[in-house]
DNA sequence: TTGTAAAAGTACCAAACAGTATCTTTTATG
DNA sequence: CATAAAAGATACTGTTTGGTACTTTTACAA
């Protein structure tokens, strides 16, 4: 890997941590500079705008990361219904990546830019559309190996699961804990359950 | 009411729109006085600080205009899951006060203020904490009454619906309209019957 | 090894920002 | 209707911000 890739690549890992846990609009690009100890000069020949470089990391680095973690937990398992609960755990629970008190990512970035910034819509909306494709795919097939009944609706579970798990996030913001994570997810279980 | 309310009022309704259309970070006392025909000496007199008027806006507009909306839809209703559909109907349909492509005030504030600021976080805490307690009493009087199975767990059910609520004001926020809360409402009408 | 384009450093700018100091006008009340 | 205090207007400040212009250093292919 050449040198400049590593130091654009610096540049977004530790600019995604600043603006995961202090917000976009309060991550200013000296504090990005600060911390990776470069200069505006090797910024700015790596991104035209600040925008431009938030782009970079929801396409680069949000993007790659939940759609694997998405893909990898829904395609290998042989249940749907255990698949997409240990997708849930593992994302609220195990995923080092992702704090509690920092909520989740994506749900962030969409929050704080969609006002104001349609391209950061636009990439956030197909990360989402990626996700939910692959978790209707999984139902849809559990329904067929009969896993799931067939009066399931894939794509209305799928929003609503979905929709669950941003929203479980907030909670965990908001109390600064993992305290309603476990009573979600037990939740989730018991209407997982009902599906089958 | 006293001329130098309704200024206050209104530079906190005012305000409010704004930051609920824009975000807080992104909209500024120059602009909140532009909106309400007002100059700075004017704002401050009525604030000492932007972030004591973004806690006024939290108190004054958005805890009542929410609580209300929890109290009356829940408290009124004979059927307790009845109640919670309609709640969740109302505020995702029909509250003129809430609009599909700006989500939800409260998560909006969270997910922007939570990171940087403590007071905000516990404000907001404070409305959901007593939502959540509206709910939860709204779950155990309906299993009294045979209208929920006994072996329901209240809490759990309460912190899996406003999950579910908070997240799916994301995906009308970031799709732009309104299209995903029909299936979430269904699916959410499907899991609350399975409760009974 | 060396020439050169790529990469990074330095110093600056104009605009926007929250906030203040001071002055003027309303408004309520004796 | 006088007057003082409340409410609001005006003009400013120091700082932070994203961004630029220009210079220097580094990496790497020939």
């Amino acid at each position: 890997m050449k040198k400049s890739e590593i130091t654009r690549l610096t540049i977004l890992q530790k600019a995604f941590e600043l603006i995961y846990t202090n917000g976009y609009q309060t991550t200013s690009i000296d504090d990005i500079i600060a911390t990776t100890q470069l200069t505006k000069g090797a910024f700015y020949y790596h991104f035209k705008t600040k925008d431009e470089m938030g782009l970079a990391i929801i396409n680069e680095i949000l993007k790659p990361s939940l759609t694997k973690s998405f893909i990898e937990s829904l395609k290998n398992e042989q249940n749907p219904l255990d698949a997409i609960y240990n997708l849930m755990d593992n994302l609220l629970m195990k995923n080092a990546f992702l704090k509690v008190e920092y909520g989740c990512p994506a749900s962030n970035f969409t929050q704080e830019m969609t006002p104001w910034n349609e391209n950061f819509t636009k990439a956030l909306n197909e990360i989402t559309k990626q996700c939910t494709k692959v978790m209707i795919t999984t139902i849809e097939k559990g329904k067929e190996n009969g896993f799931i009944g067939k009066e399931v609706n894939a794509k209305q579970v799928t929003i609503f699961v979905m929709s669950s798990y941003w929203g479980i996030r907030n909670f965990g913001k908001l109390d600064n804990n993992n305290k309603a994570y476990l009573p979600y997810l037990r939740q989730l279980k018991i209407y997982l359950n009902s599906l089958k």
